[in-house]
DNA sequence: CATATTTGAACTGTATACATAAATTCTGCT
DNA sequence: AGCAGAATTTATGTATACAGTTCAAATATG
């Protein structure tokens, strides 16, 4: 099964991160899978080097385990694992913003997160006619990507993208798809006008209030999660779309089935 | 990143590790140092595969820069650097030691914080006839330690983790060596005295509290870093012992000198 | 029938070889 | 002498081969 080489031929180990990555998130790799180098190197025609490189960075990730003994597996994550995330992620934006408040925002960066808020604003619609989810949640992500640049801290800037990568953490994590997203619908209106009070204390040069809204923006998303587990049984992995964590064992990668 | 635990010298890339790890923040490969694949490896006496396992780790931990090209230079960091590093630790211990207080903070790891805030009290000495340094570096530095264990959330502490691998963001970052220290002796009780009231917050489960003295921690560490710095020259590289961050250009890993 | 043991397949860690891309050096020309 | 360009040399990316270890199935044993 030698998947199409044509792709980004750039880096294989990149390439291979990304499939990896894309398997596991989709759930095709269930949690406490055990992904061998081998039989992943198999899989997408190339061979085990680069592949190695790709385990280890999504081991660093966290999307991985390693066993003491070297072998990988699909992490498996818990509600907790998701809340905590997301926390982190509200004090790291929190802390950027804050920062940036206080030290004054790279101008450029400024100008495009008020660029987006606007472009999020048409998006979401002026009189609440029918929302443009799958431009709401690009628009959104640019909008978080870019804050965490405001500071002009590489430092926090990294540990903000990593926390990014974490799943469900990312500001659009469940914001993907429209099913998730019409639930809470009412609350992305909620959450544009903290984008604004966010850019304006920033602008006001209010560190602390800056790092309160961030915060507070987090605590939305959460309940959001909240909100979802509540309607569908308690449990994250019964959110549908989210299987990553669901708790189905899965079979090897390798063709050795049953 | 697994990087820990007890494996001893059996991966030969976590020796490579830290035997590039240590002559980087030894100073003896000077910022923006071509650190090359093949001549760390011979240096080594290892192969190519290990070393560039090790270098791909040490770039994620923030001590080299990747260029577009795929080749390892060694960082340069500046005080904004250290003190962005600094300012992400007090934030990230602040909100673990916040959880710990609202959840409830893991027994034993509680337990053993209340004991290295014991065996710092006696480094310290009572009547401060004469501090053992080492000593307390060490204790310092488990106290942090564990106490970043303390909310129970494995994601906090992954990024806690990392955080204290980031040179001179470590809780213990310049009370390494004695030379730091004495200049800063009287703060070290200041310290302390923040520890056991940070202890004490979390045992009253008043998480604000704690996050707040937390954060005023790490702000400590940064005043000396301040005061370290205005005595010196006003210039992270001048510290001495802080030999990494000179600006001095290094010769390459090649023996290729002159 | 359950448990311990052995045996074999599979996987990881490491080394080496090869190809491609980059960088430096050398040479020729202006 | 200075600059441009080509050739050489070096470094990275990838593939493959080999050794030690781990895991698991199958067999033997009480």
């Amino acid at each position: 099964m030698a998947t199409y080489a044509g792709a980004g031929k750039k880096l294989q180990s990149e390439r291979a991160v990304r499939v990896l990555r894309s398997r596991i998130l989709s759930g095709e790799f269930g949690p406490d899978t055990h992904i061998s180098e081998t039989a992943a190197a198999e899989m997408m025609g190339i061979s085990r080097t680069p592949t190695r490189e790709a385990l280890a960075q999504l081991v660093d990730e966290g999307l991985l385990d390693r066993t003491s003994s070297g072998r990988c597996t699909v992490r498996s994550f818990s509600a907790d694992d998701v809340i905590d995330a997301i926390e982190l992620r509200g004090v790291l934006e929190g802390t950027i913003v804050r920062l940036a408040a206080e030290r004054g925002p790279s101008r450029d960066d400024f100008d495009r997160c008020m660029e987006l808020a606007d472009l999020i604003d048409i998006a979401l619609g002026d009189a609440e006619p029918e929302i443009d989810f799958e431009r709401y949640a690009d628009l959104n992500a640019e909008f978080h990507r870019t804050l965490i640049g405001l500071s002009g801290s590489v430092t926090l800037r990294r540990e903000a993208e990593r926390a990014y990568r974490m799943p469900l953490a990312s500001p659009s994590a469940f914001l993907q798809s429209q099913e998730h997203l019409v639930p809470v619908r009412r609350s992305l209106y909620v959450a544009q006008a903290q984008h604004r009070a966010l850019l304006d204390a920033i602008a006001a040069r209010e560190g602390a209030r800056a790092e309160m809204l961030a915060r507070e923006h987090a605590r939305l998303a959460r309940q959001n999660l909240d909100a979802l587990m509540q309607s569908e049984d308690r449990h994250v992995h019964d959110i549908p779309g989210l299987s990553m964590l669901a708790g189905t064992p899965q079979v090897n990668t390798k063709g050795r089935t049953q």
